[in-house]
DNA sequence: ATGATCCATTGACCAAAGTCAATGCTTTTT
DNA sequence: AAAAAGCATTGACTTTGGTCAATGGATCAT
């Protein structure tokens, strides 16, 4: 149940038996539905939520209903609305499963406990929130320097295993595109080579 | 000269004295005039800047000569690229300084050592970082989510003392517009109000 | 002080992306 | 197996933002 995340933990931190107990009692398991939430914008986020199975993604609602994907998450992620999480505001986005998926859930108190506790955990969560930052920022100096062509060809380069999983729709408003013009920039790619 | 990184870490993390004079060993002072490089695409960045004084940004420039500002950094915010500084590759960032600036400096060494010797730097860092994501995820939705009119109004709201010291076209840029879209934008909001 | 650069604004025009509507394919649901 | 829902594509048209060029004001360097 917890293979993926402590595998994904020794990787980049080592553990000792002890630690991944203690880290192990901290921890909860969820199974969630294709279509079912995890977090609805408006309620506290409680959770971050690690995915060992399946895919989920954050997203907001705007004025007219359209929704805006700010994250996919797959296997060996994570995924929560950590602004939410760190300070007890309602969520501003709405976390769902795009296919069945198997969680790893760590509590408010756990990580506030593990973060005081184990120093490697805080390390490994330093880790995390480096590589996310890093990931946030390639994303983002992508909208603002290139093409569409340039971006959607970058994306499908970066996370193959999401593009093969997830409706194109999907992946139009996560580049913050309607799904007609990303199925034209498609059509443009194809035609250029 | 390290009066403000010291006041910002111990309002985050308070620290002994002999903490303080161990991490303050570990810093080096610098000072930029305006325009002045800290950091120039292809070199590898060796340093994490802490900005004591001054204004500085961080862009790329693509094939037609364009710069897309990535970050502002005033009084107060650290500015790098952390890519380059984590991995030793070359920058794919410039920095440089919008105003005159004093900078505390922090090396690849430094840092390693004081993430090792040192728990309250790695919680400070961890905060930090943290701090960083927050607000470019909430950059990153306000780009998907949002008209170019919230968005402009959502910075100036947001980074009014950027917004007062920074010239126009900067924003614009970090925007990711021309200059003269944002120039009408502002006639419209100014129009409809 | 003055010439030079930088900067914001505006207008006319063009290119790119969005909107609306229709079609045909899959995949789900029953 | 049939009906329904979800999805990608395409076309016609509209809206939005970019490009190019010009202007005038402000700031900077000499």
């Amino acid at each position: 149940m917890y293979d993926l995340y402590f595998q994904s933990f020794n990787k980049k931190v080592p553990l000792t038996a002890a630690e991944q107990e203690q880290i192990k009692s901290n921890l909860a398991v969820k199974k969630l539905r294709k279509k079912q939430y995890l977090l609805q914008e408006g309620d506290v986020c409680k959770t971050i939520a690690f995915v060992e199975k399946g895919a989920l993604r954050s997203y907001t609602v705007d004025e007219q209903g359209v929704e805006h994907i700010i994250q996919f998450a797959i296997e060996g992620w994570f995924i929560s609305d950590m602004y939410s999480f760190l300070t007890n505001e309602p969520a501003t986005y709405t976390i769902d499963a795009i296919e069945d998926a198997e969680l790893v859930l760590i509590s408010k108190s756990s990580n506030d406990l593990l973060l005081k506790q184990c120093p490697k955990y805080e390390t490994f969560t330093r880790e995390l929130i480096t590589g996310a930052y890093l990931a946030m920022q390639k994303r983002l100096t992508s909208i603002i320097s290139f093409t569409l062509e340039e971006r959607y060809q970058a994306f499908m380069a970066t996370y193959p295993e999401i593009a093969q999983r997830v409706p194109q729709h999907m992946i139009a408003s996560y580049m913050g595109l309607t799904p007609e013009t990303l199925s034209r920039v498609r059509r443009r790619i194809a035609a250029n080579k």
